[in-house]
DNA sequence: TTGAAAGCGTTACCAG
DNA sequence: CTGGTAACGCTTTCAA
C-alpha cells in the first residue's frame, strides 16, 4: 500500500536519486522538468517519504525526548508544551514520557528513547538509574536535567531556585506575624524538597523562630496522600496558623482540607504554595504562590540540548538557575489586592 | 560510538543472526552457551538495538499518534495520560501532538506522523484537512476520531454525549428556578459546541422558556477571550442569573469575572460547567459540572485503534458515545452538600 | 543449532 | 544535470 521512492521514480521516469534530490532540495540541483515530473508523481501516488529509512541512512532522528513525572501537573504540562513549541520551530519533534516518579518506568522510557535514537534528552530525574544515564552520556547522548540533579551524573542542568523561593515565601508569612508555620513538603530526599526545606529553615532562623520537626510533613504525588498529610498538620494542637506548601499537587490536599474543615483563609489559615497555577488567581480566596516561569525553564533546557547537538557548545556541564517570584494574593494577605 | 549488532556478534564470536535471535527470543532457539556469550557481549558494549533499523525491516513501529488541541486542558491531558498507560501495557508507545485547534498545525502533525509510519492515529480533529485524512485512510492508516466527527471522513469515532450532558445541566438550572440562563459555548460550528447548544435549547424548550440569542456567546481557547465573552454576558441588562459554560477553559473566564465583580455563587450567579476538573471539588464554592470519564474515552479510542491494527476488527466504522454525569455542587445548589 | 545473505526505503557518492 | 549503486542496522529465509 505504502509507496516507495522507487515507485515515484518509475512513474516520473527518473532515477530514485533524482527523487531524493527534489524531496530534499539538494544536495544537488535538479532540472525544472525533472522536478515537475517528480512532484507530479508524488501527488499521483500520495507518496509520503519514510522517516524511518531516512533516519537509518542519515543517522539523524530530529527527535528529542522529554521525561517528566506527570503530565497532569500543570507546571510540567506547561514545560512540555513550551518545549514542544520551541523545538518545532527548529524542526525537531518531542516525545514526552511520564515516569510517574517511578525509577522502573523511568528506566523503561530511557531504554526506549535510547533505542529510538533520540538526539537529545531532557529529563526530570527520579534520582535513580544513574548507571544507565552514565553509559548513555558516555555513548554520546546529549542530556539536560531539569528541576533536579542526579548524584554523580555530570550533565547540563536547569534548576529552580528553590531555596530562594521558599525563603521569600516563608519570610512573607513571618512578616504577617505568623510564628507557627507548617511545611507540607516534597520528599526532602530530592533536590527540590531539600531546597524548599532549607529556604524554610533559613527564613525561620533569620526571624529567630525555632524550627519544629512536628510542623513538617513530606509526601508526594497522590491526591489522597496529600490530603492526609495536610490533615495531619492541621490536627496539631495548637494548629499552625500558616502553611507553606511545596507544590501545586500537594496544595490540592490542603485546599481540600481547608474546605472540608471550613477554615477561612487567610484568617484561620494562611496558605502559600510553591508553583503558581492558573486557577489560583481566581480562587476564593486567590492563592499566594511562588511562581516559576516554566517557559523560561523549557527554553533553557531546549537551548542546552540543541547547542550540544549542533556542536555550538561542547564544554563542561552548564548550570542554569531559574529565579522564583512571590505572587502575594488573598490566601495570605487578605483582601489587600484583587 | 553506537554499537551495532555486528559488533556484538563479533565480540561474542557468533553470527549476527544469532544475536538477533537472543534479543528477540526467537523465532528460533539459541543454545544456552551462545545466548550467554551474546548477553555478555551486549553488556560489554552497552549495545542498544536500533528501533529504526528494526522498523525498517519489520514494517512495524509500535507507535500510535495522538493529536489533541491542547495538552494544557486538564481533560485532554487526562485522556493523553490514560491512553499512554493503556498503550504501554500493550507495548505501544504514544506520540502526543498539540494542534492548538489550528488546521495548519494539525496538517503538519498529520504529515509528520504519517512519515513516521505510526500504526494508528487518534485524532481530535479541527474539522479541516479532510482530504489528507481521506488519503491516509485509503492508504490503510487506522484512524479513530475523538470528541468530534469530520464531515465526509468515515472512521471509528468516540464521542461524548454532549446533547444529553448539556440538557441535564440546563434542566438542573431550570429546576432551581432560573429562567435567564446564559450559555458560554464553544464554537457551534464544531460538533461539541453544536451538541451542547442543542441540549441547552431542548432543555429550555421542554421547560417552556423562550430561547434568546442574546444569552449565547461563543468562543474558544484563550483566557482573555473567554474572560471578555463572560463579561459580555454578565453586562446584559438584566443579567443572566445562571450560566452554563461549555468547557473548563471557558469557565476560567467566568470564574475570573465572578471574582472581579464580586458575584457570589450561586446567589448572584449560578454556574455549571461542562467538563469536570479536579479543583472544582474544593473551589469556593465548589463548582457544579458535567463530568465525562476521560479514561473511558481513552480506553474506547485505544481499543478501536488496536483492534484495527490487530485485525481483530475490520468492518464498518464504529461509533461509541461516552455518557456524561452531572455533578451537582455549591455553585448551583448552594451549601446543600459539602 | 548455526551462518550467509537478501532485502527494508533512504541518501549520497561516483561515473557518465 | 543524471542514473546506478553501495551502504545504514536489522530480521528472517535458506542451506548447511
Amino acid at each position: 500500500m505504502a509507496m516507495t521512492r522507487d515507485d515515484v521514480a518509475k512513474l516520473a521516469g527518473v532515477s530514485s536519486a533524482t527523487v531524493s534530490y527534489v524531496i530534499n532540495n539538494g544536495p544537488r540541483p535538479v532540472s525544472e522538468g525533472a522536478r515537475r515530473k517528480v512532484l507530479w508523481a508524488i501527488e499521483q501516488l500520495n507518496y509520503s517519504p519514510s522517516t524511518i529509512a531516512r533516519s537509518l541512512k542519515t543517522k539523524r532522528t530530529h527527535t528529542i525526548g522529554l521525561i517528566i513525572s506527570d503530565i497532569l501537573d500543570p507546571f510540567l504540562a506547561f514545560i512540555a508544551k513550551s518545549a514542544e513549541d520551541l523545538l518545532l520551530a527548529q524542526e525537531y519533534s518531542l516525545t514526552v514520557c511520564n515516569s510517574r516518579e517511578l525509577p522502573e518506568r523511568e528506566l523503561g522510557w530511557l531504554r526506549m528513547l535510547r533505542q529510538r535514537r533520540v538526539e537529545g534528552l531532557i529529563l526530570l530525574p527520579t534520582g535513580a538509574n544513574q548507571s544507565l544515564l552514565l553509559t548513555m552520556i558516555e555513548a554520546g547522548q546529549h542530556l539536560t536535567l531539569i528541576d533536579r540533579c542526579v548524584e554523580g551524573v555530570e550533565a547540563d542542568c536547569v534548576l529552580i531556585d528553590n531555596e530562594q523561593g521558599a525563603y521569600e515565601a516563608v519570610q512573607h508569612l513571618l512578616a504577617l506575624g505568623h510564628r507557627r508555620i507548617g511545611l507540607l513538603n516534597l520528599p526532602s530526599s530530592l533536590a527540590p524538597g531539600q531546597g524548599r526545606l532549607e529556604g524554610y529553615q533559613r527564613a525561620l532562623r533569620d526571624a529567630g523562630v525555632p524550627f519544629s520537626g512536628q510542623l513538617v510533613q513530606e509526601g508526594s504525588l497522590t491526591a489522597e496522600e496529600s490530603y492526609a498529610l495536610a490533615g495531619g498538620l492541621l490536627d496539631l494542637r495548637p494548629p499552625p496558623t500558616a502553611l507553606f506548601v511545596a507544590s501545586n499537587r500537594l496544595a490540592e490536599g490542603v485546599l481540600c482540607q481547608a474546605k472540608v474543615r471550613g477554615l477561612r483563609m487567610p484568617d484561620d489559615l494562611a496558605v502559600c504554595v510553591f508553583d503558581d497555577v492558573s486557577y489560583y488567581r481566581f480562587f476564593e480566596p486567590s492563592v499566594t504562590a511562588v511562581s516559576v516561569d516554566g517557559g523560561e525553564l523549557a527554553e533553557r533546557a531546549v537551548q542546552f540540548v540543541i547547542e550540544r547537538i549542533d556542536g555550538a557548545y561542547s564544554g563542561e556541564p552548564r548550570l542554569a538557575r531559574i529565579p522564583c517570584q512571590l505572587q502575594v494574593r488573598e490566601s495570605t494577605a487578605g483582601r489587600i489586592q484583587a
